[in-house]
DNA sequence: GTGGTCTAGACCACC
DNA sequence: GTGGTCTAGACCACC
């Protein structure tokens, strides 16, 4: 299921959501949310729609929602007060480091891709398309 | 937890298991599996231990070792039959094409490390050692 | 064994197990559901019985009911997820395809007709009796 | 793996087997054959390999393919005796019926053909393809 | 000995 | 309440 989702300042924002995927509802919102972050589609400062807004809009649970939020905000994406609602952060640690659960997810992947077929320089391209859509924003 | 494992031939396998992990347990030796073809831990043909086995020496339950099996065969890395237990299979589809999930997977993980302030150049990097290590029994 | 089971709005359905049976119970559950789904006695939406009461009626276990659901969501019959249940899917692909495994059913089906002494035009008169069967819920 | 079997006479018959189907090697033998003599590949009263020649042959052990030619001879596709080995039945009974599990089989492959689109018209083709098989070494 | 099926029952996250 | 996972243990056909 695919929803448009409008922010607090009307702006809209795609979201896709399998019921029957067994990633759970709250981790593909956040996941989406660190996606659309990261390609710039939700900007440092900018407003996320309120919990009962994406809840109502997706109908999806507002416990749901408020999961992901939780966690994103947990994870240092978002910060939440009461007056504004929650509200992607301006600034991100430089750890340059992965965690330890994306270093694994990104060993399957590579490992599923090699035995494919897939060979590094075409891995490298798939990865260049990624990396480049959060420039899109940017110029 | 990591188990020391021993394929039919007596061959040592590494396994890592975190039952506390939200990844189930028949899906993390799924992943570990495959990654051990793709390295070439595992080599085509070779046996991997007999579900008993890999049940007693790791304490779980031959069931959650056969849907992990069941999970691998259907994805035809492996093929098992009464005769010779399990066994990795000798040729792949080289199809060249990463599934639905593998590509959400990746594009978290490359969200993940842009906003850590890993560049493209530095996301390759790890991508390569990942990928090398699949050569090191090639040569 | 017949069965009649309900589904979530409390509609009949007929569920026959034979537990002496080569085919396994998971199957014949699978097999039976394909069947009412191209009959339209199954409709597309429609909700099936839960996993535990679908156990609880045939008194069989719901690891085993689970089976046979996991198996239909995987080739694409059904979908399931925790608020809704297992429900049938509304749209399927016209591949156009039967699988190799439905092939070399019919291919031993075919070969027992000929040899009972059943022409062509005979089979194809079952076939239409088959096939017809699916249309009663369309006018 | 595919087979070269020969029979007493030396002519060549194709043997397909999937030691990692579902579908019992002994059944796979017996479909085969089934097959094979309804097509004609297998003549009425033409001697099918010796048990001994065939296990040789396909690496299987003499009991499974004992116990196809036993359900073979049950059946009534194949005579037995200890002078001249398996020999193909010259009549079979012109019943002009379908067992119950034919019958349960084609409903499920017709279901399948239904739901992935294919016509009545369409299913028709398929099975006259199969049908016309048995004719080639009629004429 | 091997994989495959099934049970009775528990527990879990998710919604 | 729902599906999903896991266990301990039994039994089975097949090879």
């Amino acid at each position: 299921m695919i929803q448009n989702i409008q922010n607090t300042e009307g702006k809209l924002m795609l979201l896709s959501l399998n019921f029957s995927s067994d990633v759970p509802i709250y981790m593909q919102i956040r996941n989406q949310i660190v996606v659309a972050i990261s390609t710039g589609t939700l900007e440092p400062g900018e407003r996320l729609p309120t919990i009962r807004n994406l809840a109502l809009e997706t109908g999806i649970n507002t416990m749901t929602v408020n999961k992901a939020y939780q966690l994103l905000k947990q994870e240092g994406y978002i910060t939440t007060d009461r007056r504004n609602g929650a509200m992607v952060n301006g600034t991100f640690h430089d750890t340059k480091t992965l965690s330890q659960k994306s270093m694994d997810y990104l060993k399957v992947v590579i490992s599923e891709a090699r035995l494919t077929g897939i060979s590094e320089e075409e891995f490298n391209h798939i990865c260049h398309i990624m990396y480049s859509e959060g420039n899109m924003n940017d110029g």
